[in-house]
DNA sequence: ATGGTTGCAAAGCAA
């Protein structure tokens, strides 16, 4: 049975509604893992997929990040945040750490909706707390594939790194102005999973150069190709051997009241 | 043209 599971940071579900609704019609998956919701539990709108035929869960404390996972093949198993994730600022503060990470397994699939923290800029507090959060991350992936080197886990998201030159418009500029994204790093950090065993799926099949996922609003960057691949899909070796095809749905950037990113979408045997 | 976009939420922050 062929399953198609997707990845799409939203940015705003609900002022992206109508969109995200066509796009469930159009694009067929039977899952998709869904960032920067920008919503609570209690603003979210349910009725969204479940008009649709979609289970969905929601991992949402306020107007920042949001993760989602919606699923017409079973969900089940949910998880939100991993162990220890790490939070920004004090630890001896209460609060829950962002919503930034949410999990089911969909159709015997692991997959995790991740909304990796923003560094802000190299020297900023916030590119610790992003490296730490990746590398608690790793650490949790791979021993998840230590334990059953047999697991279907597809680890997808807004990864908020671009792995290599190719995948930014200008590389020199981007090293040059010392900006995020392309530090070593930060692609240290996403090298780990790799290291682990986790395999970036859709590139074999959308190779650089040129292939974004990402294109800021300003600037027009979109009309201008000037994008970033920082949306991954990154599964584990038994999940990697059932990929057949995989899409980054460029379409769905065009027109009015696009997100910045595009869908990223991979077919499973 | 000293800006340029979008969303949340109600001024400024975040991306």
């Amino acid at each position: 049975m062929s399953v198609k599971i997707a990845t799409w940071n939203v940015n705003s579900i609900r002022a992206r509604a109508d969109r995200i609704e066509a796009w469930l019609l159009r694009s067929d998956v039977d899952v998709v893992a869904i960032q920067e919701t920008k919503a609570t539990d209690e603003n979210f709108p349910w009725e969204l997929f479940e008009n649709n035929g979609y289970e969905v869960a929601h991992f949402g404390l306020n107007q920042w990040n949001g993760v989602a996972i919606a699923s017409r093949v079973g969900l089940d198993d949910v998880e939100r945040t991993f162990m220890d994730q790490p939070h920004f600022g004090k630890t001896d503060d209460a609060v829950h750490a962002e919503a930034r990470a949410i999990a089911a397994t969909c159709a015997g699939v692991r997959v995790w909706s991740l909304y990796v923290p923003n560094g802000r800029s190299r020297n900023d507090p916030h590119m610790a707390y992003k490296l730490q959060w990746l590398d608690v991350l790793k650490k949790h992936a791979a021993d998840w594939l230590q334990a059953d080197p047999q697991a279907q886990i597809a680890l997808t998201g807004d990864w908020n790194i671009a792995p290599r030159d190719e995948d930014v418009w200008d590389i020199e500029k981007f090293q040059r102005e010392e900006l995020t994204h392309v530090s070593e790093p930060e692609r240290a950090a996403f090298r780990a999973f790799e290291e682990a065993g986790y395999i970036d799926v859709v590139r074999p099949i959308h190779p650089g150069p040129g292939t974004y996922t990402y294109w800021d609003y300003t600037q027009l960057r979109f009309p201008k190709k000037e994008g970033m691949r920082i949306d991954f899909i990154l599964a584990s070796p038994a999940l990697a051997s059932r990929v057949t095809d995989a899409i980054i749905d460029r379409e769905e950037r065009k027109g009015k009241g696009a997100s910045d990113h595009a869908p990223v979408i991979v077919e499973l045997d």
